[in-house]
DNA sequence: TGGTGCTATAGGTGAAACCTATTGCCTATA
DNA sequence: TATAGGCAATAGGTTTCACCTATAGCACCA
């Protein structure tokens, strides 16, 4: 019993003739009689009572024809839902941000996608960047957007955006007022303030430090960037931050922000598990966000070190 | 696609390892590759996403096993269902029978069949010999017990039981005491009760009577020979009757019976129409019939004459 | 670096679904 | 009563395709 079979029988109870249900079926006579047979013959019942001039369900067949009719209707669905996800009219993704990227960048792409493709369902996972690592390497987000550098050998990455690092110090800081750029080691002993633990950027915050030679003194830890800036603001220490973070003058609680000599800056990449099938709603998204994304770059993939 | 492909990927779904899957579905690795990506082809869509050392679904394969496995169950079940057909655990079977029958014969006969298949339903019809050889011949019952003879020449019959027709006389007719035949010639001029039009026995009691060469008198018409007997009974007339459905004596109202001279018979037959296929349970059921019904013959099949 | 385990590809084979042509049956019409 | 037309079943040949074995190619592990 084969689902080309019982479309054969479906059709000739519709039609209770050989030749029009073969015709219909776009094969000849003698095959939809061959193939009833053969049918017939593996379930053992009778399906059609049939003489030279009459073609009529027994039992059998009209219970047969009720039950194949439903299956077939939900092998077309089946199908149908299997082109919508080809032709991404439907469509599942989950997409893993950094807290940042999340609040600067993602804000201006899923509007967009969103516009593009209504029936993409996308889920936002944000998470720090060692959490959000370990997700997309496990397959539980499709693509996620990070900073360099990565950790977890299993994960392909493509640049999205390179931006500058700056330094966010007090309004009445002693470097408040300078307009060239500041030197990372003229921070030696100032009170830093850094984000905690497993958070890309506070990696980055230490090791611009360490290649200035200095040892930052920590005063504070917050999971959260803008806690770090409002902190600034307050006069409790200094901060590195990406530039999109940057606080409008005039809004309560800025910080002022400084150009470092060095213009040191970090990589936003977008990565996802490497040799992983990328969906086709992920191709998409991608594209959507290299588009849309303030500052992207035009692609051009790169890997991991091993 | 087709049912084949569909089990592979729920069994691939269940293994996630192409060598074990296969093994299970008893085919050669090869194979499930090719028809995988051949079934991915034609759908638009990667089921699996797929490495040298792992396999797991896309989303669209997720949808795909989910939906595929309902399918597959929904066709098992229905084999499951055509098979119980085959194997008579399950059926259906329509029975036409005239009134005498269905209140003489059938009683003795349905508590067996019940017993020998208790999953096959049994749907009585009771009507007029005319109405059933209609109903038969159309096809809305699988077989049907009528008397010979039968007007429709599309419908093929076997006898099943050959019974003495006798006379009910009022007990207090001239003729009730007597011992020897009765000539069907001696009742000219005596009020007859005969059945209704459309009845078999209506026009065996008239031939009779035309064959003694005597025209019945008839007094009432009734469409139930249990009425006939008991108006006989009443002294309203006399009227021919089947010997089944003979009273016992002593019974309110229960006629004299006398057997008539040239002892005829009517023959109750097995009819279905001529060309069909007589299923399975059909055929136990006459089976049944020969075996329980009081006074059935050994089979000895016969056609209607066209 | 060679061995192991895995999926994909290549090439050949056999079953089976299909085709055309024909038979055999029934019905309707001259 | 003969005959033509419509129908399903059968016969015989062709092609498609699912399957096989063998092997390539890749990733991981010792």
């Amino acid at each position: 019993m084969d689902l080309r079979q019982m479309q054969y029988v479906v059709q000739l109870a519709k039609e209770r003739n050989f030749s029009r249900a073969a015709e219909k079926l776009h094969i000849a006579q003698p095959s939809l009689s061959q193939q009833l047979s053969k049918l017939e013959n593996e379930l053992g019942v009778l399906l059609f009572s049939r003489t030279t001039n009459s073609v009529e369900p027994t039992h059998a067949g009209t219970v047969f024809i009720e039950k194949a009719a439903v299956i077939l209707d939900a092998v077309e669905q089946l199908r149908q839902e299997m082109d919508d996800l080809a032709q991404m009219r439907k469509g599942r993704l989950i997409v893993g941000s950094l807290p940042i990227t999340g609040a600067h960048v993602l804000p201006h792409v899923l509007p967009v996608f969103r516009a593009r493709y209504p029936e993409i369902e996308v889920t936002l996972v944000e998470d720090t960047t060692s959490r959000l690592e370990q997700l997309t390497a496990g397959g539980q987000t499709d693509l996620s957007l990070l900073s360099l550098p990565l950790g977890d050998p299993s994960l392909t990455w493509e640049p999205l955006i390179e931006e500058e690092i700056i330094l966010a110090v007090p309004p009445r800081h002693r470097l408040a007022g300078r307009t060239g750029g500041v030197e990372v080691a003229e921070l030696s002993g100032e009170p830093f303030i850094v984000l905690k633990k497993g958070q890309g950027f506070r990696k980055i915050t230490l090791d611009l430090c360490l290649e200035a030679g200095i040892e930052p003194r920590i005063v504070f830890e917050s999971g959260n960037i803008e806690t770090v800036q409002s902190l600034v603001a307050a006069g409790m220490g200094i901060a590195f931050v990406p530039q999109m973070v940057a606080r409008a003058p005039g809004t309560p609680f800025s910080p002022v922000y400084l150009r470092l000599a060095s213009a040191p800056t970090r990589t936003l990449v977008i990565a996802s598990r490497s040799g992983r099938y990328l969906s086709k709603a992920a191709r998409a998204f991608i594209e959507t966000l290299r588009e849309t994304a303030p500052g992207a770059a035009t692609p051009s993939p790169g890997k991991s070190g091993g």
